[in-house]
DNA sequence: AGGTTGTATAACCGATGGGAAATATACGAG
DNA sequence: CTCGTATATTTCCCATCGGTTATACAACCT
């Protein structure tokens, strides 16, 4: 994964809006009315986050008459998901290996 | 985690340079200056993407002498991973239901 | 063709991000 | 006290975000 990726990604997933339009689309693939509907935003801004998702690759669209449903992409997050995991892992092997640092440095006076 | 604390959290980490202070720390503390000399930027901008890690609670700082170390707190990076985590199992789960459903109607005509 | 619905685009606005440069502050050394 | 080092803060710039309203485009239905 790019960094150019990585980035798109988790400035995607910075905004409440986009990341309730993506629990809302887990359940199923919705048009751009339905996503609106449980917002008080306006279309276009609804439109705007959606472009904001497609250009991070965590959602795609597809075309059913004059409808454009969206359906989450599951890779990205899965990258991203990586991403964080990895790092995740190595500062709490640190963290670990500072807790035992501090351990001994308490046996040795007590 | 409040939906703020995952806006921060996910700003913070849409940044090339942010990230890979992340991965300086993961090795262990570093002052400002240690952050900066791998980067062609300026110390103020190294000190600005520390005020917005920090905002985010990724790092904290301490105080030696003149020098403010940073290190990483894993536990912002551990609740944002676990946002990720379960959304992502619950997309694959809806990926593997439509498999499913997919693989149901490849048997019905064969 | 005309009207309606669904979606995208444009133009605009205020707030914020990311950078540079300059300056201020805080601390330690001599 | 002064100098140098480490860091923070201020000021300024330009680009982008997140929102609005108004408008255009596209596809369906009479």
């Amino acid at each position: 994964m790019t960094t150019a990726h990585l980035d798109a990604t988790f400035m995607a997933l910075a905004d409440p809006t986009r990341r309730a339009i993506l629990a809302r689309l887990a359940q199923g693939e919705a048009t751009v009315m339905e996503l609106v509907a449980p917002f008080k935003l306006s279309q276009p801004a609804i439109s705007k986050h959606l472009k904001i998702l497609e250009r991070a690759g965590l959602i795609t669209r597809g075309r059913d008459k004059q409808k454009r449903p969206c359906r989450i992409e599951p890779q990205p997050l899965a990258e991203a998901n990586q991403w964080l995991e990895s790092y995740r892992k190595l500062w709490e092997a640190n963290f670990a290996r500072l807790d035992d640092l501090l351990d001994e440095l308490k046996q040795q006076k007590p």
